[in-house]
DNA sequence: ATAATTTAGATACAAGCTAAATATATTGCC
DNA sequence: GGCAATATATTTAGCTTGTATCTAAATTAT
């Protein structure tokens, strides 16, 4: 700290200049979020909940329909509540649930999955493809992904112009600026340049991000990690990644690496033969994974454990002691309240519970509640839904809605 | 989503309505902020750093000389910034560097530190204290570390009246609401209501953290972390905690325990004796620590090994290891950019870090750059004192100055 | 002295919110 | 059917905080 100003100052303002405005922009943001999580809403409910006056209240309702993010409804038009209302009736406003669509998407190493949803994240149109290979060029990956895309949207009976922002998860870490960290050579798989590409093509606003921490905001929204803060989402399947929440925050760490323990093996010194990345591997040998040559072998493994062979149990027994030592480790940087296991092992996860479970208080002192994905394959685009509406909602007053 | 509202709803607002008076806030503490950085600010500069208006800034300043945060300088009255100045002469506003002053605590296990600072941060007394003995009662603690304050503030010839705010750091988990968890008999050691003792006996306002989290604020501010938002400070010691930041800010998880790694050695399944808990004894043991017996056995095993000694070389490459492999763990779950070593064992890390950097690339794919802290044994206390003005600056117009 | 330059100060006004008074529509009761 | 009670809507005035623009002041350089 010199005298006067340090040099080597850059003149640009450090933040923006607070304007009145700005409180629109917020006071705006809180009205549409309460309308987006209740049917309809009145202006009296909405002054509660906001403690925003009547006259703002409404000031914002009508920017709000103006613009076209939600209506009135007609007075008594159907429905009214049940029940005896005195006074005189209220103006209802509810969110224009069609005003706009987002696009979530998976793209895994072999397939692709685009989910459209409305604004309020009901899915109305899916569409899946498949990759020729691992190794295709670019284009052909983009193109795949594409062409997902634009079957979703026929199936919802939308177009592209619709699109307010899609938001695409992959298997690679992606920083806060969506730049994909392509150390590694799976990594650079994904490192095609989608966000551009989507762009120019129709214009939309790609959010890239990783697939384990969309995984986190999903479950957070719609799966069994509901209203939980800290919170991690364990991804396993072709690959183990983690999705961490913390004070409902996604952590990404400097290249967006956080959570990718796909090295973990080294660092234990115990030897990659028994890692935690061979870890999804043999979970998928022994019936958990999709790789596991059908679910013969999965029910099998399970129906002979239950049947008290000794070799099942000894796997299942084996798989869930390193299952907790990962959660352990997690709860020992993280301390999550609750860790959620999904992909692709998640349905045979289930029947481990119990004895990771108990096997946590062991290995850590503030062991979290553990719990099995609901959502199972739509994981990933359940919480790109989630990625591309909080977009949305956050910058609605910014996005022009195409009628 | 029921029809029209929800069940079991609460009628309060979620948030806080934004007022007018929000802006004013907002602008005042970028003023405010940047006139902390920089000795002496003119209206001008504060326009282009804030992107306000003359008339804004000017407001804001009157605002804030009015409270008594800053004050007005006379006109050219001594020191001038050299070099030909022309045109109408600048209105000159500097910090109040003296308006209030902010304590900074480290409460160890076996002593304690207490710092006082002012506005700007410059340590201005400074008093430290002993506990008669690890399980002494609550209230033979808290006089402890009551004392260690009232000395630090004489000697930086002020009073208790002039406090604005306090940072206490513990060896313990602390929520993000300033709570202790004490699961643990160590812990528990510092559950002694600190924060309420302090608010009566003195009115004060008291910040409670982890210890390795004021660390990491620490070494960000004025250590070797200076500038990075994705930085993990490991504080070993007594103790091995760490203390993470991601994207500048604090991970606290769940209960407080984020990077609490006390039983990493039961995760990583080598047994105890080679864990990481026993690091920072064999560390002292080897001559890093401070119950290591005296300098003279520490500066003998580097010595030793300097001269080519097989047993202190395998000691220090044994300890390399197993730090790199720590640092690796934190690299896979947190992905920072730098780690910090610090606490007891950072002055003989020095010598550690080129063999600790060549091994990390083996263990992880993202690793971070490794330094060892400057600081020394004030890195909790300038972390604290860190704390206590970030919450004095976030609340600058809602604390009164007592002149 | 005068011009150029830089900053200060004053005026007008726009956006957004609150508060208080007034108006309106409905229910329920006599 | 008329009237009170009730809940909501609407209007009006005023406050805070901004921006934009114009004019005035103080200093240096010519």
């Amino acid at each position: 700290m010199g005298p006067y100003l340090r040099g080597g100052q850059d003149l640009k303002p450090t933040a923006a200049a607070a304007t009145p405005q700005l409180l629109r922009r917020v006071n705006a943001q809180s009205v549409l979020g309460f309308i987006r999580d209740t049917d309809v809403a009145t202006g009296t409910e909405l002054m509660t909940r906001t403690g925003l006056t009547r006259a703002s209240v409404i000031a914002v309702c009508e920017d709000l329909i103006r613009r076209g993010w939600i209506r009135e409804l007609d007075a008594r038009d159907e429905d009214q509540p049940p029940g005896p209302r005195k006074g005189r009736p209220a103006r209802r406003f509810e969110l224009n649930t069609r005003a706009g669509f987002v696009l979530g998407i998976d793209i895994g190493a072999a397939t692709t999955t685009a989910a459209v949803a409305d604004l309020r994240g009901t899915v109305i149109g899916r569409a899946s493809g498949s990759f020729r290979a691992t190794d295709i060029p670019a284009a052909e990956r983009i193109d795949v992904v594409d062409r997902a895309c634009r079957r979703a949207l026929a199936a919802a009976g939308t177009g592209p112009e619709k699109v307010l922002a899609v938001s695409a998860g992959i298997a690679a870490p992606v920083d806060r600026d969506g730049k994909v960290l392509a150390s590694q050579h799976f990594w650079s798989l994904f490192d095609v340049g989608l966000r551009a590409a989507l762009q120019d093509l129709h214009g939309w606003t790609v959010l890239l991000e990783n697939d384990a921490n969309l995984a986190a905001l999903g479950e957070r929204w719609r799966g069994s990690g509901a209203g939980v803060d800290d919170l991690v989402v364990l991804l396993a399947g072709e690959r183990l990644g983690a999705g961490v929440m913390e004070s409902g925050r996604l952590l990404h760490g400097r290249g967006g690496a956080a959570g990718e323990m796909g090295y973990l093996d080294l660092v234990e010194g115990v030897g990659s033969s028994d890692g935690i990345a061979s870890l999804a591997r043999q979970w998928s040998a022994a019936g958990g994974g999709p790789a596991a040559g059908g679910e013969a072998s999965a029910r099998r493994v399970f129906e002979d454990a239950a049947a008290g062979d000794p070799a099942a149990l000894a796997i299942l027994d084996r798989i869930s002691e390193r299952m907790a030592r990962v959660i352990a480790s997690v709860a020992s940087f993280i301390n999550p309240e609750q860790v959620v296991i999904g992909g692709a092992v998640a349905e045979s996860a289930a029947a481990l519970l119990p004895g990771i479970t108990a096997l946590l208080p062991r290995f850590t002192a503030t062991p979290p509640r553990v719990t099995v994905s609901p959502l199972g394959d739509s994981i990933v685009t359940v919480g790109a839904v989630r990625r591309a509406l909080d977009y949305v909602e956050a910058n609605a007053l910014g996005l022009a809605l195409r009628p």
